[in-house]
DNA sequence: TTTTTTGAAATATGTAACACTTTTCAAAAA
DNA sequence: TTTTTGAAAAGTGTTACATATTTCAAAAAA
């Protein structure tokens, strides 16, 4: 038996799939289906940005306050293909915001300038150093008292590996 | 004039495409198509962690001394939904290892504990401070001696937006 | 009349299929 | 021996389709 006919308003409604918006096929390289469909589906990783100091109520999506949306990755990582990351540890460069325990984003293929915060190694050790250039001398300089500045000549068993541009403090 | 005929090898060899790997099509809600490939084509995320305090060569993916991959955005963020930024401003909090023009990563769905670091709204201004919580008594201590600690009564013009799970600060 | 059941309609969704492009290499031509 | 050529094999974006899900008015039941 016939129930109903052509009728307006039945059926699903637009945009009543669990993203409220129409999709399309995209090709994803396999191994990354599972990681975009995180990314998709039980992520929005562009999460709002507020300016602070806000005298009225807290800022809502809607607010002027909004300064805009982020994305960490994108926003953090401007080469990912020479980008890395390091723990640091020690407490010698807290005077450059560096905590023991600090996750440090660092990007192989910037250059190095002077005030930098660089990683490299010196005597096969890897650590954390300010770099410094004038008078046309190079020097690694520690935030510690403890160690004193180490001056790069041409054959020194230092390299500079990156720089740093970044330093996330959990709390 | 026919050229070749049916022979072993010829062809595209397999992988031969710009992610080395076979692909499929996925359906991305389209507002989200830009982005999903901006993603998987000229960004790869999941970046390398390394340990510190090497004391051989640069550790590269091979190494031992890779302690994983990351993704800040899967790292940094627990509850997407409930998660928001604000820019700190000033030094009022660089006990806390929040220095002025930090990047705040803040998580409205945390319940804040004894010492967490929050944003919260007082007389409708909003400001980070550390959350103290003893004898029943909750307290709002700002990590400068200029300001004095303030008490949380019921009716205060007072509330806890959200607790600081993160501090992101740029060189 | 009111409530419950039902199935056609409309959209969502994963994937096969397609049209087209790109790459490769052995055979043909030079 | 070197260069040209075109069929073969695979990549890629999109359409198409089979199936699933959701909705609601009409039919049936109470």
């Amino acid at each position: 038996m016939s129930r109903g006919g052509k009728r307006q308003g039945a059926g699903r409604p637009k945009g009543a799939g669990p993203y409220g918006e129409e999709t399309k096929p995209v090709r994803i390289p396999v191994s990354q289906v599972d990681r975009v469909r995180r990314f998709i589906r039980n992520r929005e990783y562009a999460l709002p940005l507020f300016a602070c100091r806000v005298s009225a109520g807290f800022p809502s999506p809607a607010d002027d306050y909004l300064e805009g949306s982020l994305d960490l990755n994108e926003h953090l990582v401007r080469e990912p293909a020479a980008t890395f990351f390091v723990r640091a540890r020690g407490d010698s460069m807290t005077g450059a915001g560096i905590h023991d325990g600090d996750l440090l984003i660092v990007d192989r293929s910037r250059q190095a300038k002077d005030g930098s915060v660089v990683i490299a190694s010196i005597n096969g050790e890897l650590s954390v150093k300010r770099y410094a250039c004038s008078n046309g001398q190079a020097r690694l300089m520690p935030e510690n008292p403890a160690y004193s500045p180490i001056i790069l000549n041409e054959g020194d068993d230092a390299r500079l590996w990156g720089v740093v541009t970044s330093v996330v403090h959990r709390l």
